[in-house]
DNA sequence: TATGAATGAGAGTTCATTCAT
DNA sequence: GATGAATGAACTCTCATTCAT
């Protein structure tokens, strides 16, 4: 059991070092570099992630995951803003997905799943008018998603670019 | 000067076929990938484009300066429009962007005098409010392109996405 | 630990083969040669050594060290022989030193330094005359060094040739 | 025949800008950066030297002739001092000549052939002892060759060296 | 289970040489 | 003869993945 606590401790660290490095170096970043930043070899990450792919679908479910609970208790404004938040955050990652064909439909149906309920919600409030689907909101989010990775990017800017998606959903 | 038009010849075709390689395998497309699938050897690749880089680069600015003239004689409608084409077929390239550090300054910065331009005129046409700025239509056109990566992206689907945005910039 | 002693056997016998291989081919030799004649995966070769320089310069250092051992307990003929049977064992790896700008300074200064104390004792023993300096010395070490690349070297040759120069040093 | 003054100027302009280039750059310089320094196109190189070694034997024997013409009249001391100025001239050509395995045979002999002759008349004058042999005169010129490319090579050391060597020759 | 050295296929890049113009 | 674009074998170096300890 000590063991399992170790793994346990081990396996939150390397993602917590992926994320920061692919955040950092963008989908380059070597299996290497992030087992250095999470104080452990190169083979307890390929123990716990055999695949690099498995690294980065995971850190994307996590990432997946904490949006999809986020929805449950924001309003349509928060939401985007969480996303672009996020996608800040998680930089590169998101890019790198769109290399290598990963699996991460669950998840995002999760997501989905989550950003329905809250687009009706959103509908109920008047914050989104009755024609709009989830599919475009979800297109919308990603949108955020890449805006948000401008290099001009600021707090005003943001600002900016999410009142125009949100007046466009009302 | 006939040698410099078989040069010249071979430098579009590798354009050509870097466009394709990229777009079907993301920027991780080999350069003798390219190079075959220009029909020429890895050397002439590496003749016209240094560096796997500079082939990037050269896909891009090819791809600012098509949207920066499309954006002289469009309305704001169209150009979004454009743009999330443009972008449907220049796939990966987009993403390879954000990978290295890639110098594409110069083609950007037409490109957004292009837009700030095109604002203008849309501002004085009434399809978008005086208020709004040319830096959140440049993220939000950078959003449109990454929407348009949506396996989900259909005609539908791309017609709701930009009217939600275009509506938000009325 | 015992991993540790695997390494140090492998470093060994890369820059057994490296000598081997470079002193028969030249620097020219590629390090899969070197990596195979040391029955090692090339990139076992980069691990120990990361770039081909590198190597060069390990080698460089090792048998410039040999030799600053060397100089502590000889005369300045032994010496001399010493070198020049050195020169013949390494070859072309002292070529190679021309080729890139190596970084051997410490070596060589270590070298000088234990030249000039050989030097002194033997201007003690009558073996050089007062008025010799250290930095001549050296200039005809390196000059004995090629002189022994000649493909006529034999030992007459070699007896012939460091009988004048050191006739010339007393 | 006003082509072949051409050609003839071509090949002159070639062999003059190699020297310079394997002088400044190694047997690491390009065929193009010769090419460029001559001012003509590679394929003009290729066509008056076949191959890269052709060129290097070409300037080697071009550097092996002029040093016969003057051994012919020189004294010892003259000649070591002209052997090691040329050395410094053509700096790296003498170790790119170690590299492959270059035929320069017969200037070789025709070289050693002149030093026997002045060798002959060093020992009439008193300069060289009777006992001394013209391969370890030839042993010892090469050795000046590469002392003159010690890095710290300054006409004071030129002097000191060839010193010793002249000193050891009578 | 963790470690980190070893592996080796594969990628980018260079450059002597060829050849169409 | 000259030009310089094209060729492609060869080389250095990287990095995901394996495996002996």
């Amino acid at each position: 059991m000590a063991l399992r606590a170790d793994a346990a401790r081990n396996r939150a660290a390397i993602l917590a070092a992926a994320s920061e490095a692919f955040a950092q170096h963008g989908p380059k970043a070597t299996t290497e570099q992030v087992a250095q930043q999470a104080g452990v070899a190169v083979g307890t990450v390929f123990r716990h992630f055999p695949t690099k792919d498995d690294l980065l679908i995971a850190i994307m479910k996590e990432s997946l995951e904490r949006l999809a609970t986020l929805a449950n208790d924001s309003t349509l404004a928060e939401f985007f803003g969480a996303v672009a938040d996020e996608a800040v955050r998680t930089r590169m990652v998101v890019t790198a997905l769109g290399d290598s064909r990963l699996d991460i439909g669950d998840a995002l149906r999760g997501l989905t799943d989550s950003v329905r309920q809250l687009l009706e919600r959103a509908k109920a409030a008047g914050e989104a008018r009755p024609t709009v689907q989830v599919d475009e909101v979800m297109a919308l989010l990603t949108a955020a998603t890449y805006a948000a990775q401008q290099s001009s990017w600021t707090s005003d800017l943001r600002h900016r670019t999410l009142a125009v998606i949100l007046r466009g959903l009302r």
